[in-house]
DNA sequence: CGTATGACTGCAAGCGATTGTATGCAAGCG
DNA sequence: CGCTTGCATACAATCGCTTGCAGTCATACG
């Protein structure tokens, strides 16, 4: 790294050299822009860095350093200005598994909101390992951004949380499943959208209603536990073998609608924990020569994209992940300098959306299928 | 901002103060570690740091300052290693448009081989707009990324490139379409992959295909004139009313085969620029009642998650996405000091699978449909 | 036994920006 | 006309870390 050691020397004959600019970049430096101005460092950062400063600047200086600092095309150093403690504008975002079709959405929402706010966004990804999830927090924070958000369910290693828990940066967990009081977290209603699920499709006169989803992730708990919830209000049995466990992949949704179908009694709906794993179970259903919803309903959460274009479209519920990507920012970052605002709520829980589409109808044999 | 402004008196008395450790962060500084292990922050850093030293250090002060800095749980701070000029590790991506499903892979690659090098990754997100593209592009200089990947066609702003060609950092594109000679690029053999699909459709029987993409895309461009190149090469026709305008959604795909089954002499197989367009494609034929394969062929291009689980299962094009994204990282970052390594060749093109699976068959009334 | 070589360390000067405090100067007051 | 005020700037100290160069012993050589 061969960095000319010193480069501003006073010049011997007393000149100030005209615009040195770090010779080894070539970026412009604030001090160039104080030098080609004639004033002082200090002047043209408040002025550039327009903070709520007691001291006073004359328009017409601002003027000039305004317009010297584009025409030189000046950008102020992150590095420099983190490192004296200001933001860095940095947000950083772990996320859960990329490769889960409805988080695509998520990290839109994240990066729009974020540069909104002037924000940019480090990305994480904990590749479904939350071990890596804490070494991710980790660098995230020894990049020093202002606020860490944390997408889909990283508990399933309890380290994390904690440790999160008692770092200086605000910490957000979005879709978390509401298990954390130690961290705000925005959730979406999961009871309440299943409880709606299920009455969808008790409507529509199913009584042999399965669940499908591994009770892993906490949103998925939180779904299974409405579902159990349900059954009980109504009076109805509980099946264990109408809950199979499934991975959340396409794959997972196949193999357990196929479990489903070799039983004795099978059910006539099935309510997949994500749409992931309802696309899996149509498919397989489809597969089968089955006919959805026809022979079978099937309902997914989520509505990823794709979810309309599959035959039949699924019927989902939809979640208001703009608003709940916007509410995770405010707790964020909308407190300009102590920690939490404590007057917005930390825990907001978002109601999701029925969105009916044609993978449900009536049960077979149940008089006219519309 | 009230930061204690000098915290580190040599103490009246003599006594060095402990460790006092940043007292408005609590993060242990290098200092922190040198005073705990009596000695100066020059040796620290440079045990830390493991550079290639001219320097020699004792065994066993490197051994004590190991010691002590694990027990502080001493991070070095990337902001002031940065500063010095330092990499950052700090790996900038721009992202065309985040919603495209066949991105979530692209990106996971990045963040996986991102990880492996030991740098993070800042995730820009153009929003298809390449205006955007451009400050974004800035934004990620000014953060000091070591690197800057470009992913998907940003093209269509020529300042774009040209702005970053006369960057200091590397700036490697990835599935931009390979018009650009000013940047290295990383790209798939689109007319070859072009080309196998139509033999295979044309090997199936096939004689009336058209083809669905908006020719705005680099990727898509070149796919189109593939197409046309290969309708030229058998002497075949080359109909415009084959070859609508759609964008890259699944509406985009709908519209378009609507559109082209109300031709009189409609096609028997649709070559889809991407799997959405594909996608897209199935379920308006399947919409209005149309067998896929046995009325009308449907392929895609990047083999998108989800694009097996729909019915039929898509025949497309798979690309390695996994080795392009190593090999941009290579290029980018492969080189250790001086910008690119000439050894390298810096516009590698890939080829992609075919993937056979339900949606091409044999065009209708073709004897055995198998 | 004096003094060269080395092997190790410490000093201190920055990197680029922020900010508390001091300074220069022109009005304003009695 | 001297001095208080207040406005506009400049100074200088840091943030945490890197690094060229100077300094310190201890050992080895003449």
């Amino acid at each position: 790294m061969a960095r000319p050691s010193r480069q501003v020397h006073p010049s011997p004959d007393g000149t100030t050299p005209a615009a040195s600019t770090n010779v080894a970049t070539g970026v412009p430096t604030l001090r160039d822009v104080a030098r080609a101005t004639s004033v002082s460092q200090s002047t043209v950062s408040r002025i550039l860095s327009d903070a709520p400063t007691a001291i006073p600047i004359a328009a017409a200086t601002r003027e000039r350093v305004l317009e010297t600092a584009k025409r030189l095309g000046y950008r102020p150093n992150p590095l420099a200005r983190g490192l004296m403690g200001a933001r860095t504008m940095l947000l950083g975002a772990v996320i859960r598994d990329i490769t889960d079709p409805s988080f695509p959405a998520i990290i839109e929402a994240v990066t729009t909101e974020a540069t909104g706010h002037g924000y940019n966004v480090v990305l994480g990804h904990a590749q479904g390992k939350a071990g890596e999830a804490v070494e991710l927090w980790a660098i995230l924070e020894s990049r020093h951004c202002d606020a860490i958000l944390l997408l889909g369910d990283l508990s399933n290693q309890p380290t994390l949380i904690e440790d999160l828990a008692g770092t200086r940066e605000p910490v957000v967990a979005l879709w978390h499943g509401s298990r954390s009081t130690v961290i705000p977290t925005v959730n979406v209603n999961n009871r309440g959208a299943i409880t709606t699920v299920m009455e969808h499709l008790a409507a529509l006169g199913h009584q042999r209603i399965a669940f499908v989803g591994r009770r892993q992730l906490g949103d998925i708990v939180e779904r299974a536990e409405a579902y159990e919830a349900f059954l009980e209000r109504r009076g109805w049995q509980i099946r264990p073998e109408y809950m199979p466990d499934a991975v959340n992949e396409y794959e997972g949704g196949m193999e357990a609608l196929h479990h489903l179908m070799r039983l004795d009694e099978p059910p006539t709906a099935i309510v997949g924990a994500t749409d992931v794993l309802a696309i899996g179970l149509v498919h397989a259903a489809l597969q089968r020569g089955l006919r959805v919803p026809a022979d079978v309903s099937v309902t997914g959460f989520d509505d990823i994209p794709g979810a309309h274009v599959i035959m039949p479209p699924l019927t989902t519920m939809r979640m208001p992940v703009r608003a709940m990507v916007k509410a995770a920012m405010d707790i964020a970052i909308g407190s300009p300098d102590r920690g939490f605002d404590p007057a917005v709520d930390v825990h907001p829980v978002f109601e999701a959306e029925l969105v009916i589409r044609d993978s449900t109808g009536p049960p077979p044999g149940s008089g006219n299928p519309t």
